[in-house]
DNA sequence: GGTGCGATGTATCGCCCCGATACATCGCAC
DNA sequence: GTGCGATGTATCGGGGCGATACATCGCACC
């Protein structure tokens, strides 16, 4: 998961590790706290055996570096390679189960703007399923255990079950939307937006859309 | 965290592994998904290495067990120490800033009914101001990001942000239900409800029901 | 009567990820 | 000129997870 969000945002630009931890916190600040370095500095060292990233040396436009007088232990900064833009379109594209738990989904969330309508609405719906059973287990619970379990917990339970109702309805309008062409495209990406068809308004695509459905 | 869930179920009953598995996701469904077993089989040896939990032979009532024909491998039945007891009153009442997050927040609040005022008010204000942060963090960049990023990022950070918006305010009316003495007290609990004071009934009671709202 | 299958049950292994910690430089306010 | 907060890279111990293995039990189905 973390591999997506890694090589998403080298593809924008090249980075530094401190750089690119805050632009994932401000990308994924929705989903989870900022990632940790000591999570960070393996995962760059891992993409980069894998020959997803490789290290652009520091001396950019500026030339004429300051010399080392000490030992200088400069920024490093990483940049995606070919294969690595192959690497995250696969990641892009291929739904596993934990692309639909909070933190998978969110990530691929964050990249829709890069994602084509039919993985989006199969990511989309495989979330919402995921959401409903969890709804579902909450419910019973509820249903049954209240006789068990003290107020608090009861409490807490009715909580996260009124969560899990906003998101499946948050899912339901975004779902609408990509099925009728009126999904949200602006703002910038590094590659541009992949969009297999042009909003259709009405006419063919009235009924049912392409997507795959769960397994 | 987890050793304060499960020495809090062992509070209620001994139990062994699997059992402990589902009435954890029971209790704490709200919060996260079921616990792995390679979580719990380690978790259970170290709470025992450490004194807090021992294993209590199978043979309840039964007597008379089937011999070992095969190498039988039992259920293991653990239940709490009175050492186990006393941590899981320290890990009740203590807070560090795990307590405040997602997970630590709702296990703390799963045990709110053998937990005193004083500490639940500490708890439901910490967590408070952390949401408040997070919050915060969403709303500046909602504001100063909107160039920078794409449509359906921005989609998933004003999702984020009405989660927060919304858990505030579930917090601050569990904290006025606290400080008003109507904080929910019902329920089975395997010691009796910590509760220095009793519920001041009449006068500023009299609105609402004695749990912390349901819209 | 047997056969298969899902629930019950315990256990380990490799890997990911986190928080704590250490260390170095830079800009700048006091 | 000195301290301090932001910038920046890095490691380490340990907790937690999914995959995997293996064994028993009850029961439906043939």
């Amino acid at each position: 998961m973390l591999d997506l969000a890694i090589l998403g945002l080298l593809q924008e630009s090249p980075m530094h590790g401190y750089e690119l931890r805050k632009e994932l916190a401000t990308k994924l600040g929705a989903i989870r706290a900022a990632i940790s370095y000591g999570t960070l500095y393996p995962t760059l060292r891992r993409l980069q055996a894998a020959g997803w990233i490789t290290e652009a040396g520091e001396a950019a436009a500026g030339a004429e570096e300051v010399p080392p007088l000490t030992t200088r232990r400069g920024r490093v900064v990483y940049k995606i390679t070919a294969e690595g833009k192959e690497r995250f379109a696969e990641l892009l594209a291929q739904a596993g189960p934990e692309t639909y738990d909070d933190a998978g989904f969110g990530v691929h969330f964050a990249f829709f703007a890069r994602t084509d309508r039919a993985t989006r609405l199969r990511i989309l719906e495989g979330r919402r399923r995921k959401v409903e059973e969890r709804r579902e287990g909450l419910r019973d619970v509820l249903a049954r255990a209240t006789e068990r379990l003290d107020a608090y917990t009861l409490e807490l339970q009715r909580h996260g079950l009124d969560a899990c109702e906003r998101e499946v309805r948050w899912l339901e309008e975004l779902i609408a939307n990509e099925r009728s062409g009126r999904a949200p495209e602006a703002g910038p990406s590094a590659s541009p937006p992949v969009e297999d068809s042009p909003p259709p308004p009405g006419s063919t695509t009235g009924s049912t859309t392409n997507l795959p459905e769960r397994p």
